[in-house]
DNA sequence: TTGAAAGCGCTACCAA
DNA sequence: TTGGTAGCGCTTTCAA
């Protein structure tokens, strides 16, 4: 966090200064340590039911807020889980994934925080979440590298855990392998007998991460069977999925992986404007397993995902914190099993 | 944040300390004050280049980080905006808008914290937020009161600005009324000659701040009209559609204003399965105007929102924090205006 | 039962 | 050009 020579302010108006223990202390007419102990219910001391009493009324009549800056500093350690927001836009499964991590983080008292990285890139990033001083950092999709993971574990963060398709030196990883989607979804095509397999890959950045290995899933899947791959770029705007259906005939494809729902059933709906017949022509599998996909006809075969439970991986930030002995763990948590419905 | 009375450790295992500035003050031969003029780039006094390359040098070889904490302790502020997470899922549209809002703060050298409030509520999470010490709060939705506001106040925060349907006493206010939103559904649906107006009122909890004014916005266009306002409660699942649909009939409606494009998707494809004709017998109305909406034929009629820019945004916050001393401003943002395609 | 005081890591004022 | 040092707000040990 880069800081401006001057304090941020104009002229301050007359604002009256933010109340810390010491003012707390001096209304009740106790010592900075009572208050202390008081507000924290420290069991090694007693303190009179009166005194209590006082330093209660006291912080509240002035508003006190302990100050969580000053109170890590003091105690050496924190709880907070730094996430790095992804780069891209990770859709609804990653949303609702993070909400219920968050939530479970927060049973184990964790405090989550999404850092909006705002464009920096690798080591530089690391050295702005190590700045924090958090004790644990969750990074989604890729971005981190062993050094990143270096700077962090200087700087104090117990546990560094990585979420995504790649391994990083260092880190706990919750490996989530995407060419699993793509493999599953491959295999599916070809025992129901297609042989000229296009892979969507979407035009929108930061989606590669994903996109390449599930790419790479269907060629593994196809691989020695005899039949072929082909690329096919594709924003998600409605005019491009037209374009694309408009020469699909010159394609030669009999089957599609879009990437996932979203981008399946735009392509879909621009197939079936070009009059081509899905399964017939061409069988179109998606990913993700949304409720989107049920809304056209026929219905979207889709990979449906199994990300790890919420509570699970907040447990393992949990060991990982208590014992940074333990050398980095790496779990293997996507699961994808194709959902056959009617587009295939 | 509550902490609990021991460090999150075990048994420590011989971890090298997290070095600090004066670890590198130490190896480079200088004192700390000189390491802090280094590393910060101080203009107002003159460092030598060799002994600056010594403190660099003896920098890079201990991995130093700065404290933030202690950093913005010392300084007396920070540059940290909170954003406290959005109590329901929020969808695309929010997405969108806080990564554009998280970019432009980023320009003017903020940080961007968003914080998982971890089920605390009201005046209980002011108070975990006003521990923190942000330079500015933003909160979205619901979900501050007053005494909140004054909380944060009181602990230092320059700028608490709302984005919501609601304006909070003392907290600028970004007024995004969600009757507008309902009103011209409503209009629309006046003008193309419907009466029996059916409205979807998700089941997902937590989205009641948003299709509350909504639907109140429908009742308002209606007002006077002789027209009908059905409430239609309905889960986000294809089985409650179907359910709803079912009984269509025996509704007696001529057009439905479905909350948002997801909902009236799933609503439109479960009419169009039992055989009521979409705009013939009854029109349907979305809004958000997402792709989405373009999948099923007819082509969906949607309320497209006009958000406020991120950049705009960015600069209020920037201002309010600069000049704390002005009163909160309460700025109209949301646009709302019906895109008529198909479906009505 | 309460208070005095040290010190977490850092910046900035004043002196050398 | 560099160093000594006070102090930000808090917790906690040691004394009283």
């Amino acid at each position: 966090m880069v800081h401006p020579p001057k304090p941020p302010a104009g002229p301050t108006p007359a604002q009256r200064p933010v109340p810390t223990s010491a003012d707390v202390a001096r209304l009740a007419g106790v010592s900075r340590a009572t208050v202390s102990y008081v507000l924290n219910d420290a069991r090694a001391v007693r303190i009179s039911e009166p005194t209590r009493r006082r330093v209660r009324a006291a912080a509240e009549e002035l508003g006190y807020v302990p100050h969580a800056a000053a109170r890590s500093l003091r105690s050496g350690h924190s709880r907070m889980v730094l996430v790095p927001a992804p780069a891209a836009s990770t859709g609804f499964l990653y949303h609702r994934f993070f909400a219920e991590l968050q939530a479970a983080l927060g049973r184990l008292d964790y405090t989550v925080v999404q850092y909006g990285g705002g464009g920096l890139r690798g080591d530089e990033a690391a050295r702005a979440w190590a700045e924090l001083r958090p004790v644990a950092v969750l990074v989604p999709g890729g971005g981190l590298g062993p050094r990143g993971v270096a700077v962090l574990r200087r700087a104090g963060v117990r546990a560094v855990v990585t979420l995504g398709p790649e391994r990083v030196e260092g880190a706990h990883a919750l490996l989530m392998d995407h060419e699993r989607v793509g493999r599953a979804a491959g295999e599916h095509l070809l025992a129901r007998g297609r042989r000229a397999v296009g892979v969507v890959l979407p035009g929108e950045p930061g989606l590669e991460i994903f996109s390449a290995p599930r790419l790479a899933g269907v060629r593994h899947a196809l691989a020695g069977s005899g039949a072929t791959v082909t690329e096919l770029p594709l924003p998600y705007e409605e005019e491009a999925a037209a374009a694309l259906a408009g020469r699909w005939r010159s394609l030669g494809l009999d089957a599609v992986f879009a990437y996932n729902d979203e981008y399946a059933m735009l392509l879909m709906r621009a197939l079936q404007d070009e009059g081509v017949s899905v399964p017939g022509r061409t069988a179109v599998v998606g990913a993700d397993d949304l409720v989107l996909g049920r809304l056209l006809r026929p219905r979207l075969t889709t990979v449906h995902l199994e990300l790890p439970s919420a509570r699970d991986l907040a447990a393992l930030v949990d060991r990982a914190v208590s014992e940074p002995g333990r050398g980095p763990q790496t779990h293997d948590v996507l699961g994808a099993r194709v959902v056959h419905r009617a587009s295939s």
